[in-house]
RNA sequence: GGGUCGUUAACUCAGAGGUAGAGUGCUUCCUUGACGCGGAAGAAGCCACAAGUUCGAAUCUUGUACGACCCACCA
């Protein structure tokens, strides 16, 4: 193949969907189905139908498609199920936004049109997301491809329904719960987000029936008295003792209702007397129940007042705050306000602030199903990485409450429950019913409600993979390997899987939970659509490519820990694409009379000795980071070796073999190295840049279908020759310290320089002598003498230090004294500190006793080291000084 | 009120019980037959603070301070 069509800037736009479409329409993304193999599955976390890939589902899929690349690779039998979400009042909200547009609402087309028009809109844009996801190069098996309202879904949400509500696991019942005045519905517990806001804390004084007494009672939602239905106060509170069993009037009502007492009062705040409001409160909920306390709702789902708000009817709640507390005022009920600051709640969805409210809903019982989650977990058959996330998963888990999945949308799966019309029958069956079991009424009318979306996200696992029939997908690939997701959804959607796969499949769904962070923006702030400061991941691949945002995502990042980021490292990263565009460029270059020949170890010089060592030490590190979910660890690893080693040091150690061979055999085994060495690092680098590396792959030599394919680098520990590695080391620190000579006396690279390797050490200067030609090629040497001392330091050069040996540059009439005196002076400096803390070691005798014997070898080795550099520095010096 | 994470070079972040690393930025030099999206050399850090464990702590423990986030029904 010809190398003058190879750019030497690297475009991946005219790469990557090339090879997407290639490894596509070959069928690479199906699992091999080779059952001899274990399996690895995967199932995505679905992104909204209707939702654009921002960066937290770029760096999510991207994890999971490293994972399921080198697993791939590894030779296990891989399943990665990618699907959407049809995200409730997500899309719902979306589609009422491009009605409002129209001038028109939900209510307008009524459901059955309005659902139809969510369908279209599914249709419109539910292919965005997949398409975007494939941009990203996630090779995931889109021929399994899921959607949560697709006809298997919904048969599994059916199914979980049914099977629940006949364990009385799934209730009905007036309770309180959170509404959302602007969504229109009620939310979970987990769908409100509080907030710390600055408010006030009325007191107002309850005058007490018969009685010249009153009652302060202190509240924080003043319009709220109107549906008090009792005043509670602490059973030992001496204060009010008198009046427990008495009555007050609810000012601008007229209600009579009782004082009682209850533990939950806090005597402490406040008052210490508490206005008790059960249908609009949660603890008063509860002490309403306690107390058999009356229930008067008093606003509509707008949170507007209400009929049994009396003249406040009608009236937007705040509106109705202000003018109960202005009425208050007039008729001298309030006796003062102090600021407070108060948590408020607030909807997850558009930020309306909740309110609580009585209302009839649909529950899941939740600790039968809590128990065995929290135990499965901690028998370890799921294992949290980052291991700090159990605790947070048992925590919440252990103080759960029911889980409210009654929806008033139209946009869901419709709650299976029909209401005879005629003797008020409840069936709650698998198939639609035609007529009641009871009285054979056919007047049977489905439940209006919807379910919670995470209600059939908490079954993806298996729903997706065909239960609740028992098919080969779930025989194969169930429960499945690993779920990789963000931190922000462990309680909304982890813990529901988990639950819902023990319940429904009796097995828990994966085994390894993978949790990351979320992605900040530069300043570190969340990225979000008020503050403007989302970047799309459609433009970073654009204009730098897929490989490019993946690589730069995830390099230098912790397990669980959020990555702020910035266009700086996707530049660098960049730039390490077209480092390794080039560095392929080169030995392809250098490969047009290539043949595969088999090298005996003999034939092998040092340099590819090391790094054949270090290809392997690598080999091994990085199968053991990504075993560990340590990527981004993994994926700097790579970046240096390709980097400093293969390209800045080997490559150029290959240079003069290939330009000047001193043979043709030498020519061929460098040909050799090279393109094994890049063949197996694109192996290596494959699941983490996958479009570069299998464009590279095609143009090496020997290359088979898809590098996707190809058998994941084995670690062989017979090419690490750490000797051989050492002497290289020596070398290249020889070759930096002659550079160093070079740039601090300024010596163009155009002059050679002559230099003196002294080394008392026979196997030393042997070394040098073997390998000088690294020398003079590296550091632009042109005549290399070994000495075994130095009769007489020479006075005209300059000095290096190295571990065994010492080198010299002559330097006649070039020599700047002050500056060569200044330079041995700081090494002095440092050798000086080197020893002191050395010998600190050497001389303390629990040191001596207690360290291992090869730590205490190390030092040794030091400090003589030390000293022997001291003494050539000073004399060094000495001369120096004395001219 | 609980909890988690962070505090390391000017910036953004890795790392880790045995003398501190990268990228960017900075300084100097280099159009050397892969790459200037490049190469070479260099300056730059008491690893937040305090106590403890240890022969040895930037690394482990416990506190403190600051920052971020999560959970929590004090009206």
């Amino acid at each position: 193949m010809s190398m003058e069509n190879l750019a030497s800037i690297y475009d991946p736009e005219r790469v990557e969907g090339k090879w997407y479409d290639y490894w596509k329409q070959k069928n690479y993304f199906e699992p091999s189905g080779d059952y001899s193999q274990p399996h690895y599955s995967i199932v995505m976390p679905p992104p909204n139908v209707t939702g654009q890939l921002h960066l937290g589902h770029a760096l999510d899929n991207t994890l999971q498609d490293i994972l399921i690349r080198w697993r791939r690779m590894q030779g296990y039998n891989t399943l990665w199920v990618p699907g959407t979400d049809h995200a409730g009042i997500a899309t719902q909200a979306r589609v009422e936004e491009s009605l409002a547009a129209e001038g028109l609402s939900r209510y307008d087309l009524g459901r059955e049109k309005f659902v139809e028009r969510v369908w279209e809109w599914k249709r419109l844009y539910g292919d965005r997301i997949t398409t975007q996801l494939s941009l990203l190069g996630s090779s995931c098996d889109w021929s399994r491809e899921r959607f949560t309202m697709d006809e298997g879904c919904s048969h599994a949400v059916r199914e979980v329904f049914v099977n629940l509500y006949e364990k009385g696991l799934i209730y009905r019942g007036d309770y309180i719960i959170n509404w959302c005045p602007k969504c229109h519905t009620a939310i979970s517990d987990i769908e409100v987000e509080h907030a710390d806001s600055d408010g006030h804390l009325w007191h107002i004084r309850y005058p007490v029936e018969n009685s010249d007494e009153f009652v302060v009672v202190a509240t924080t939602r003043p319009e709220t008295m109107l549906g008090d239905t009792g005043v509670a106060v602490h059973p030992d509170d001496e204060r009010y003792a008198h009046l427990i069993g008495r009555n007050v009037v609810l000012p601008l009502v007229g209600r009579i209702i009782p004082i009682f007492a209850d533990h939950y009062v806090d005597r402490e705040f406040g008052t210490g007397a508490v206005k008790v409001t059960p249908s609009h409160d949660p603890n008063d909920f509860e002490m309403g129940l306690r107390h058999d306390l009356e229930r008067v709702t008093v606003m509509k789902p707008d949170a507007s007042m209400n009929e049994n708000a009396g003249v406040y009817a009608g009236l937007d709640r705040y509106e109705c705050r202000r003018q109960v507390v202005r009425d208050l005022e007039k008729d001298g009920y309030l006796l003062r306000i102090e600021e407070h600051q108060h948590a408020l709640g607030h909807c997850q969805r558009c930020d309306t602030i909740v309110e609580p409210m009585v209302s009839l809903q649909w529950f899941v019982k939740m600790k039968p199903l809590a128990e065995p989650a929290i135990q499965k977990v901690l028998e370890g058959e799921i294992r949290f990485v980052p291991e700090r996330f159990t605790r947070i998963y048992i925590n919440w888990m252990e103080n759960i409450r029911d889980w409210c999945i009654s929806r008033q949308l139209w946009w869901g799966h419709r709650i299976p429950v029909w209401y005879c019309q005629d003797c008020g029958e409840i069936i709650c069956s698998r198939e639609d019913p035609v007529a009641c079991p009871s009285c054979s009424s056919s007047q049977l009318k489905q439940d209006e409600d919807v379910l919670d979306t995470w209600f059939s996200s908490a079954l993806w696992p298996f729903s997706t993979l065909g239960w609740p029939n028992d098919t080969a997908d779930m025989q194969h690939y169930y429960p499945t390997s690993v779920l990789v997701t963000g931190r922000d959804i462990i309680f909304f959607w982890v813990a529901r899987m988990i639950f819902s796969g023990i319940e429904q499949t009796g097995k828990v769904p994966f085994h390894e939970v993978n949790i990351h962070g979320l992605i900040l923006d530069a300043q570190g702030r969340k990225m979000s659509k008020s503050l403007g400061n989302g970047v799309d991941p459609l433009d970073v691949i654009e204009k730098y490519g897929a490989d490019t945002l993946r690589f730069s995502m995830i390099t230098g990042v912790t397990p669980g820990n959020d990555v702020r980021f910035q266009w700086d490292k996707v530049e660098n990263t960049r730039n390490f694409a077209n480092k390794i565009w080039n560095a392929a460029r080169f030995v392809l270059m250098n490969l047009e009379d290539y043949s595969p020949i088999e090298i005996p170890d003999n034939e092998l010089t040092l340099a590819d000795r090391w790094i054949y060592g270090r290809l392997n030490q690598k080999i091994a590190e990085i199968t053991n980071l990504l075993d560990n979910y340590e990527l981004g660890e993994a994926a700097r690893r790579m970046y240096d070796f390709i980097w400093d080693e293969f390209c800045d040091w080997y490559i150029e150690l290959a240079k003069p073999r290939l330009f000047h061979p001193d043979n043709r055999r030498d020519r061929a085994v460098v040909q050799n190295v090279l393109r094994d060495v890049l063949m197996q690092t694109m192996k290596l680098l494959h699941p983490f840049m996958p479009f570069i590396t299998e464009e590279i792959y095609q143009y090496l030599p020997g290359h088979g279908e898809t590098i996707m394919l190809e058998a994941w680098p084995r670690y062989e520990p017979n090419r690490v020759e750490t000797d051989r590695i050492e002497q290289m080391q020596l070398i290249m620190a020889a070759i930096r310290s002659l550079r160093n000579i070079r740039a601090e006396f300024n010596i163009s690279h155009g002059i050679a320089i002559k230099a003196i390797i002294s080394a008392p050490d026979f196997k030393i200067r042997e070394l040098f002598r073997q390998y000088g030609s690294y020398i003079k090629d590296l550091a632009r040497v042109s005549e290399l003498e070994t000495v075994e001392g130095m009769e007489e330091t020479p006075q005209q050069a300059v000095s290096a230090l190295l571990a065994f040996a010492e080198i010299y540059v002559p330097l006649e009439g070039i020599i700047d004294v002050d500056k060569e005196v200044s330079r041995l002076e700081k090494d002095l400096k440092n050798i000086d500190a080197d020893i002191a803390k050395t010998d600190a070691k050497l001389n303390n005798d629990s040191f001596l006793a207690k360290a291992p014997a090869d730590v205490i070898a190390k030092e040794r080795g030091r400090a003589e080291e030390a000293r022997l550099r001291r003494e050539g520095l000073l004399q060094r010096l000495q001369i120096f000084k004395s001219r």
